[in-house]
RNA sequence: UCCUCAGUAGCUCAAUGGCAGAGCAUUCGGCUGUUAACCGAAGGGUUGUAGGUUCGAGUCCUACCUGAGGAGCCA
């Protein structure tokens, strides 16, 4: 009878994601082999689509012979086209199972040389090697859903206040800001250079547009060697004119709020795969604590840390704040000497900056840095000057200042900090598809 | 760049200076509701590389290679 009605009507494509759908139907899936479970004369092969686990059921008592023995045939990550009646039953993982009655083989992994990654644990080396493999794996994909959501998120958000995408270029001719190491490639018979940040050229967007962003990846060459590093990663950079830094803040508070709360609408699935408390992040709500550097600093010695005023902030410092708080915090103020040239010195004490670093809570540090720019020329050319910058480099971003000069600023986010934190997932290395770290760039 | 740790079967790991082991994976057999299934058997090794100490080195020493965690720097 199945098969009849098989060859008269295929029966219809269906998702694991809305198995539930189509209980008491006859449905097609395609996918992947996840694991196979084998009891005597009954098999339990489990699927994957990319978006969830089902298992399957076949009993070799009501099987066709040759269906029974091509499923017991099948090996991890074997690609398949099945087809079987849903049925709703508690014994399965999901609730949902498929009562195979048909299934085709795309391609068979051949047992001699079996599907690397098992469903045992592994090593982190074995799995960054294989890391075009390791993808497939639920809490990979659990991770790459929310970092689509994240970045979905901060693209709406933007655009729907009102901000104009205007991307700046990857390939530069000097430092964006002159400290940090930068990744030097061949351009022609010329040297360039991967950007480290596209701010400078949302500055000058900002004067054409009003509010832009730029949203792409920078390359920071430094020897950075800890969980919180990747030398290739993403950054949203927001700059608005007319703008000081009660606006920025107050923009970096609302995206990142905004942010939150869509992936805890959107992503309820990916997040339990991943086992997240969920209670931190509900937690997040306007308006976020902020502190200027000099009470962060009294806080952290009243917790216990040597930091002298006048010095940035460790990792551990960022963790021992970022603890007193049940939200992101935001730090403003700091020194001007440990930032960068461009950043605005406070009308009333010109020692300060006006920025801002915004620490996620539970110990997953910066996950934005912004300021008020100098809109001042003379100020901005004397800044250069004495970080010892070439301003031949800089006449283009000076001409910003002699052409219509506003107060502005802006702030860059780490997509791969905010999903890190979003996931509660220990290492940075997981919320990219191909991480670049400084001892890896393979595959 | 600095500090710490690790490298043994395809994978995860054991092995007092004294015969190279287990679980998983693979192959074969068993099991009609499995949940990283389970039970039995088999195959699978230049112990990261090069030296050194020793009657004898996976184990101790030196150098190097590869990787991990952290510091500094940053998002």
């Amino acid at each position: 009878m199945k098969t009849e009605n098989q060859v008269q009507n295929p029966p219809p494509l269906a998702t694991i994601a809305r198995l539930g759908e189509h209980a008491g139907e006859e449905v097609c899936l395609r996918g992947w082999v996840y694991n196979l479970r084998e009891s005597g004369k009954l098999l339990f092969p489990q699927f994957r689509d990319g978006a969830g686990i089902v298992q399957g059921v076949l009993f070799q008592k009501t099987a066709p012979p040759e269906l029974f023995a091509r499923v017991k045939s099948l090996t991890q990550e074997t690609s398949v086209e099945v087809t079987g009646k849903v049925r709703a039953d508690a014994r399965a993982p999901g609730g949902y199972e498929l009562e195979i009655t048909g299934l085709e083989i795309v391609q068979l992994v051949p047992p001699e040389s079996p599907y690397p990654i098992t469903p045992k644990e592994h090593g982190v080396d074995f799995l960054m090697d294989h890391r075009h493999l390791w993808l497939r794996s639920q809490r990979q994909t659990a991770i790459l859903r929310v970092r689509h959501e994240v970045i979905r998120a901060v693209r709406e958000f933007l655009d729907h206040d009102g901000f104009i995408l205007a991307d700046a270029p990857i390939l530069t001719p000097a430092a964006c800001e002159g400290t940090s190491t930068l990744f030097e490639v061949d351009y022609f018979d010329d040297k360039a250079y991967l950007t480290q940040s596209g701010q400078l050229y949302a500055e000058a967007a900002a004067m054409a547009l009003g509010k832009t962003y730029c949203f792409g990846p920078t390359f920071r060459a430094e020897k950075s060697k800890t969980r919180r590093h990747l030398t290739e990663f993403w950054m949203v950079e927001p700059e608005m004119a007319f703008a000081q830094l009660d606006d920025v803040m107050a923009l970096a508070e609302r995206l990142v709020a905004g942010v939150v709360a869509r992936v805890l609408q959107s992503c309820p699935r990916e997040l339990a795969v991943l086992e997240r408390n969920l209670a931190p992040l509900e937690a997040v709500q306007l308006p976020f604590p902020r502190i200027s550097y000099d009470e962060a600093v009294e806080r952290l010695r009243a917790a216990g840390s040597p930091i002298e005023w006048g010095g940035d902030l460790g990792g551990t410092d960022e963790t021992l704040l970022a603890r007193e708080f049940d939200r992101p915090v935001m730090v403003h103020r700091y020194p001007a000497q440990v930032k960068a040239f461009y950043m605005q010195p406070d009308p009333v004490r010109p020692e300060v900056a006006m920025c801002v670093d915004m620490l996620a809570p539970e110990g997953y540090g910066e996950i934005i840095g912004g300021s008020q720019r100098i809109h001042d020329l003379d100020l901005l050319r004397r800044r250069i000057e004495s970080h010892h910058l070439p301003e031949a480099a800089f006449q283009w971003y000076l001409d910003l200042r002699r052409f219509g000069s506003v107060p502005h600023g802006g702030f860059g986010m780490g997509i791969e900090r905010v999903v890190a934190w979003l996931c509660g997932i220990e290492h940075i290395r997981e919320t990219i598809p191909f991480p670049r770290t400084i001892y890896r760039i393979f595959p």
